[in-house]
DNA sequence: ACCTGAACACCGTTCAAGT
DNA sequence: ACCTGAACACCGTTCAAGT
């Protein structure tokens, strides 16, 4: 019933660890886990991937590979910035707990380099130094980062924990929340020519 | 030599947990190491605390309790924002991994209150309208731990696993992105009054 | 009230050995 | 090249029982 033979190289085993980390989430997503839904032992999975920070590294390229890479040619600069922006939230939304899997390994990769270079895209024609539009772009990531962990840690803790009655009415407001952040970043982008002069007061 | 009779409760536990924490981190932060520390069984913790999860959070709480009430009654919204805003991140900075502990347990408590609240007042004159005010301060907030978050996961990438001879000087860079992602805040909030008319694109 | 002892059901990782 | 088997050093949590 059962296939012998290579079964299983990093691309198939990155396949399955991604789905399952959407079946039970990151907490329960075990090297022994994933080697029982593999048919295989779990030592096996070492030959694959050193370790298993590794392994989780390959499923977070999965999740922001699938950020599309132009949103929108939206005219003016503010929604395309936010229509940037929605796009890599709901990638990241898009498997359980994606945010803190791209979060956790984003440390390594100095930059989580793709993410970031579409955000500085988006802002373009921004009037910018190169180097200030870095800055404002990782800005803009990690506040994407941050909102999206937060809203798939409450949907996590509202579905298995009904706290007080609490009919948990927060993807409303939390996207409300989203769009107004992208809003101010918008906002304050063109006044940010001035940035540089006025240094730090403490 | 040692003290026999009831030896803790739930405050002296939380003291050596914090202790603890920023000694080990949190991936080695165990209820079993906990317990070794405290001269006692693992299993005695749990009459203190009912879970972990209960256990973090008590710590979450005394690491937000460190956060000054008003940093600075500074004459511009901009840089009262500022301050405030980088009295929460040194708070989060303070300890190890202190930045994802208070991050974890922030889903639960529907809205980190204390961090909110200081934030809130931060900009309390801005002309905003109090429930755009509160999106205001939770955006920032989220910010504030997306960034903290990222740069400790990186101090302690560094610490442990030069990559590449890289002399790691993110510190500096680090901060200079933080001080951009606030002003951008700062100055986006003024233009934010017309936030309600134009309603999503999409 | 506060803690021990022992157990249950798990972890990530290593390494010799098989095919 | 790819995987098994067995082991090592750990986890969080429960629960009867002690004092």
């Amino acid at each position: 019933m059962a296939a012998r033979n290579p079964r299983h190289d990093r691309e198939s085993v990155t396949d399955v660890a991604l789905s399952l980390l959407d079946q039970v989430g990151l907490p329960d997503l075990s090297m022994r886990r994933l080697a029982a839904e593999l048919d295989v032992q779990p030592s096996a999975l070492y030959w694959h991937f050193a370790n298993k920070q590794e392994l989780l590294a390959a499923v977070a390229d999965r999740i922001v590979g699938q950020i599309p890479q132009r949103s929108a040619d939206s005219s003016d600069a503010a929604t395309r910035l936010l229509l940037t922006a929605r796009s890599i939230r709901d990638a990241l939304l898009a498997y359980r707990d994606g945010a803190e899997v791209v979060q956790s390994t984003a440390a390594l990769r100095l930059g989580a380099t793709r993410a970031t270079e579409i955000i500085q895209d988006a802002i373009l024609d921004a009037p910018l130094a190169p180097d200030v539009r870095s800055d404002v772009a990782d800005a803009v990531l990690q506040f994407i980062l941050g909102h999206t962990m937060l809203l798939q840690q409450r949907m996590h803790a509202a579905s298995h924990g009904a706290d007080a009655g609490d009919e948990s009415p927060f993807a409303d407001s939390s996207s409300r929340v989203f769009d107004t952040g992208i809003a101010l970043f918008s906002a304050g982008i063109p006044l940010s020519a001035a940035l540089r002069s006025a240094q730090s007061p403490a």
